[in-house]
DNA sequence: GGTACTTTTAGTTTACTTTACACTAACTCT
DNA sequence: AGAGTTAGTGTAAAGTAAACTAAAAGTACC
């Protein structure tokens, strides 16, 4: 029941966290924000939410915009809406989450923006807006969704060795597991298919290569 | 990067998906619409966001609204956007699901709606606007929140037999569970306490009454 | 060219968890 | 008192998860 009429000054916006792992570090990509009064502090990229644009497209389009990559895992996180979130008034955000490989990409700095880096989710800056709770919900899910979900291919590139996979596991949840265990479980689930080379380089036997077979969300226990 | 002004001529609105276990049926609340174009459809019961509302607060509004209730299980579900979704323009929908005992619910229909119903969650008439995904959405995410958490003490009242409980997972998983092995990993779990008290009534045996320790969200493998 | 070094690869045993399954207990109604 | 109905209980078998050690395949160095 409506006890004014609703002038609706509410505005729109999306931010994307996106995330990677890079040097066996689970990191996420801040911009330095330019103007007051977050001058200085660290946020997610986002912006209002346009026209006739979809969210999930703005998203996209942010993600473009601080990455120059356009394949990458993304899902819609949740929405933040706490009245007092953002000092220039009601804006409410959709916030969506993104997985990409750490290789190949170039972080663009925009005119908007001060700086651009990928900060190790363990050790964040002071954040803009609520950005905080927005790490920290973001972070809990893609824990969680490696154990019951595949999604962890987001987070590699086309081809790799299963130690890189277990390393990405271990640096997103924080621990160690066991690598028999690990092949075993991995190798069991199909999803997985050998590309015949391996990789050379080391001083050591060199290591399968594999590629997943399906990059698409299923769910399978992994952990 | 807006190639043009954003005018933000973007409504957001609040839908609020009602469940309950009704008579081992697992049901959610609808209304019927009474203005075209949807005249006479059945959807979620919703409304705009009012100014420095938050959310959630509005969420809550709308189910005491349409129930009387005011305690219930309540989670944002998520925000749907599809510039199509709603003939009358553009309006983006923060949608939440609420859990509820269907004890002692008296369903108030407003001026505002034609009627209002449970209905089973398997055989949902047409919906209003995107309202059908919304109902998909919701109930894949309570049926799998069933497994990992808690949240079942919300659909049940104060006391409850371990056939009460053993029914209400069942109606929302849609499959039968086996009695002894329930019973065995629900008492295991230290979430449930004796009254003391046993049920009686039937022409057999009575029951004893259970209520749960804690009435919080906890994360458990109950099933 | 051989030896030391490093990482990959593979299988078994043990503990624990999950599933399947059938009868007795307690009460009501006739 | 007997029939009917639901509540309440334990055990064995199968499957899953965890812990653990040694050989293979390459490179670097002497």
């Amino acid at each position: 029941m409506a006890k004014h009429l609703s002038t609706q000054d509410i505005k729109l916006a999306v931010d994307t966290a996106i995330f990677t792992v890079q040097d066996g570090v689970f990191k996420t990509l801040l911009i330095q924000m330019k103007k007051k009064p977050f001058e200085g502090r660290w946020a997610f990229p986002g912006g209002l939410l346009e026209d006739d644009e979809a969210c999930e497209g703005a998203a996209r389009r942010i993600l473009a915009a601080a990455t120059g990559m356009k394949e990458a895992y993304l899902e819609q996180l949740g929405t933040f809406d706490d009245p007092g979130r953002d000092p220039f008034g009601r804006v409410v955000s959709v916030a969506y989450f993104a997985l990409m490989p750490s290789e190949g990409v170039e972080l663009r700095t925009v005119e908007k923006y001060a700086d651009v880096r990928w900060w190790p989710v363990a050790e964040l800056p002071p954040l803009a807006y609520d950005h905080r709770e927005v790490a920290r919900v973001a972070a809990a899910r893609i824990r969680a969704k490696l154990g019951y979900t595949n999604v962890v291919w987001s987070l590699l590139p086309k081809t790799f060795t299963l130690a890189d996979l277990q390393s990405v596991c271990e640096s997103i949840l924080g621990r160690r597991l066991d690598k028999r265990n690990f092949r075993k479980k991995v190798l069991a689930s199909k999803l997985l298919e050998s590309t015949g080379k391996s990789e050379k380089g080391g001083a050591h036997r060199p290591a399968e290569l594999f590629r997943f077979a399906a990059r698409r969300l299923a769910h399978v226990v992994l952990l």
